[in-house]
This record gives C-alpha cells, sequence and structure tokens, in this order.
DNA sequence: CCGCGAGTTTGAGCAAGAGCAACGTTCCGA
DNA sequence: TCGGAACGTTGCTCTTGCTCAAACTCGCGG
C-alpha cells in the first residue's frame, strides 16, 4: 500500500495530462476524474517501481524522470529492453491481461509517477475516447522498437550496436548544451553493456576510441554527442 | 485485389472459429457475421502473406500451417521474429494503429488464412464480446516471448539460444511420433541460425553432435527431438 | 533412373570480443 | 579533509564462433 506521504495532497493540476497522446482528446472534467483516481509518487535514482514477477495490480504515467524497463536472467545477467520518457504510460500490463508484469522498472532519474489501479483500465478505455486508441498505438511502438533492437542484436557487430543505443537514446532524450546533444539521465558503460549485450570493457574501449575522434564526449554517468552523424555512420556500417 | 479463384465460394464452416480465444465467447450467428466478411486463401510454402512496410491494409487468422515472422536489415541479413501456429491472429497492424507491416509473415509450410480488412477491427473490437480482450491477450504473450527472445540473444552463447529455439518450435508445434517428438513443419538449419543470430555451419555441427548424443533426430528440412529434458539442460547452461 | 539443385557436413584459419587483472579517477559522505 | 566506494581505463590472454572452402547427400522433376 502507498504510504500517505507519498499521495499528492494538493490536488493534482489539470495541465499534467492535457496534450500526452492518451488523454488528447478528452475535456477538463474528464481529465479532472482520472486524475482523482490517480496516486501519484516520486522515485529515487536507482529504485524500483515495479518488479518483474509481482502482481501487476497498478499501471502507470511517467511524468518526470526517465525509467529502464529491465529483464533479468535465472543466472542473474540482466539486460535493458527500453527507456520510458515523460509522458509515456508504462506498466500496462494489465491492458495485456497479464497478472505479474514481465519486466522490471527502474528509475535511471529520480522520477515522478502517476498510477491507477489495474481494474481501472478497462473503465478507461470503454469511457474515455480515444485512450484505447492511443494506448495502443503506443504499444505498437514499443513492439517495433523491441524488433528492431533483436533483430541488431541478432545481426549486428557490437560497435554498430552501441552506437545504434546511443543513437536511441539521444534520439529519445537528447538536449541540446553548448558542445552536443547530452543524453537527459545518468548513463554508465555497464549500462549500455546491458542495452547491447556486451561487456562494460568493450563499451570502454568504443567511447574512448570516440572521444579521440570527437564523436562524443562522456565524464562519469553523463554521455554527449558531439558528432550525431558520425555515430549514424557507424551504425550504419561505414565506421 | 484478390482474384475469385482465391475466395471460398462454399460458405465457410462456422467449426472453424468456434473454440479459438478470441471467438470463443460468441453465438453462432455472431460467427456467421465474422465468417461473411471474411476471405480465406491459400497459400504455397515459402510464399510471403505480407510484407514488411507495405500497406497494413487487412488482418488475419491462421486456420491451417505455420508462418514465420521475419523482419530483414537494410544490408539483406534476416532473422525469423516468432512463428505463428493455426488458431492465431496475426499481422494485426490494424490494431496498433501502423500503417505499415512492421514484418514479412512467409509460410513455413503450405497453410490457409482468413483475413479481413483493417476497418473492421474496430468493429470487431466494438461489437463482439471478449474480441478485443482475447486479441490483446495474445499481444502480451507475444510481446514476453519476444522480451525473452532478446533477453536470451543477449545473454547466452549460442549453443543454449540453439536449444531453446528448438524447444520453443517443440513447444508450439510438436507432434509426437514413435521416436521422439518432431517440430510440425520444415526447418533448415539456414532457418535455425536466422532465429539464432548464428551461422547455419554452427548449427550443422551443434545438430551433429546432438544426433551423436541421441538428444535429436533430423532428416533434411525434419528435426524430431528425442530426449527434450537434456536439451532444456543444455539450454539451462548444464551442458 | 539420372542429374541437378537445395540443403548439409566438415575442416582449417582467424578475428572479435569476453574474461581477467591491475590501476586510475571521481564523487560523496563522515 | 580524508577515506572508501563506485565507476572507468587499459593491457594481455584465450575462447567462441565466424569466414572461407570444398565435398557430400538427399530428394525431386524430367
Amino acid at each position: 500500500m502507498l504510504k500517505l506521504a507519498d499521495r499528492n495532497l494538493p490536488k493534482l493540476d489539470e495541465s499534467l495530462l492535457t496534450g500526452l497522446p492518451p488523454f488528447s482528446r478528452l475535456e477538463r472534467p474528464q481529465i479532472r476524474e482520472i486524475l482523482d483516481q490517480a496516486s501519484s509518487r516520486r522515485y529515487d535514482e536507482g529504485t524500483a517501481v515495479f518488479r518483474e514477477g509481482h502482481d501487476a495490480d497498478r499501471f502507470f504515467l511517467l511524468l518526470d524522470g526517465y525509467l529502464r524497463v529491465i529483464r533479468t536472467t535465472p543466472d542473474g545477467d540482466q539486460i535493458i529492453v527500453l527507456h520510458i520518457s515523460p509522458g509515456q504510460l508504462f506498466g500496462i500490463a494489465p491492458a495485456l491481461q497479464r497478472d505479474t508484469y514481465p519486466a522490471t522498472a527502474m528509475t535511471a532519474a529520480e522520477s515522478i509517477a502517476l498510477s491507477w489501479p489495474a481494474r481501472l483500465w478497462s473503465d478507461f478505455t470503454a469511457s474515455y475516447d480515444g485512450f484505447a486508441t492511443e494506448s495502443y498505438k503506443t504499444l505498437g511502438q514499443r513492439l517495433g522498437q523491441i524488433q528492431q533492437t533483436l533483430t541488431e542484436m541478432a545481426t549486428q557487430a557490437v560497435e554498430k550496436r552501441v552506437a545504434a543505443a546511443l543513437l536511441r537514446m539521444v534520439n529519445q532524450s537528447g538536449r541540446k548544451t553548448d558542445t552536443g546533444i547530452e543524453i537527459a539521465f545518468p548513463v554508465t558503460r555497464q549500462n549500455i553493456s546491458d542495452m547491447t549485450g556486451t561487456t562494460l570493457h568493450t563499451v570502454s574501449r568504443l567511447l574512448s576510441s570516440w572521444e579521440k575522434q570527437g564523436i562524443v564526449e562522456s565524464t562519469r554517468k553523463r554521455i554527449a554527442v558531439t558528432d550525431p552523424h558520425q555515430l549514424v555512420l557507424i551504425s550504419n556500417g561505414n565506421g
């Protein structure tokens, strides 16, 4: 159960949801209804919102921060399936008639998420025009992205996979800085190796080499791409 | 457009759909309605039902046969994302608001499929109780399976991946024979390497070795597992 | 029944990248 | 300000499994 301190006592503002795809076709009173049924909670960096195998009793919307969706193998290896950005629904196992979550959601940075009890999913899809359509659209995009990652993993050499992983993070969360485009959340070499099925050693060597070539800049846990075009070339094989 | 010869002129029998998950809660007249709007078509082994990138203008139900869902990379490598068995919906891109198919569907054996125009999807989910629920449940399972494959690909050595791929095919389409459990559709070494991101050479070596150990039996394009338990051990690392 | 083509087997060499080890650096909290 | 933990770098070794090459075999169509 959520502790009292975790619930958002001052009323949530309607502007939180307006404009987000699942709610874009709704009027203020409907958004009000939806918000009144939501719980809001803040999560420190590196904590789990839910874990693989646990009861899928709620579904979520990320308001602020970034999440990693992670699967762990029986022998402890883990891989990052995808990242979630603000405004996206996640943990929608209830929509797929699953009774447990198929993966773990970890915060990559301090985050804030709304959540609703699983049983409300069918209410939402029935009552709110466009909610189902937009949610399943998101799901379709996510499915496509995972298939994309799968094909990369199966056919591409490590260097290309790492380049592609960086580009994906930049596209999803890139912030312009004076020197390049920075990934908006902390990323370690280990994280990148978990996205690409390699080791942190190999990732470290690749980043060092790219840094020498002026393609990326990185401090500990922070990565910026200074020459995205070059990275695209690498990810397509013309390194 | 479908040619006349492809349409099933004698009325489709209602028993084709009864009992299949998406239609299990429906009465005969509703099933009649659904069938009357369907096109039926037969496909030779090795032909495409639809191709990646093409207009997602229909969705399908496999009545008989087996399909491979395939993605191809820009440089011509291809990987088999999953297999479709009789009774399953496929090509449901319309349900996910996609305007093109994200993958190609090839017949692994001679097959028969029904299909409906994409625009009917929303009619079906609105009119037929349980159709949406069951369809999205299938989708959820498929998503989970792809994530599973992705983690394997990223963390497991080739031998384990191949063992796991064989087990998946056996579980999905295994037919008991006097000597073991046979995969119900033709499978080449190349096919297996396309499922596991390796080469046909490596697969051939593995199968030869397993054959010597009495774990599998294979003729050209036909594979049977004689000792599934042993394969499970291999796929878990205790080779 | 023959011949061809698609699929398979096997060998040898080689390179990508994993594993291991040791050291360096940054950050944070006491 | 100091110490330690977490993260990163780099060199070396060793293995996995890919590449290339060549021969083999099954099964089908003519």
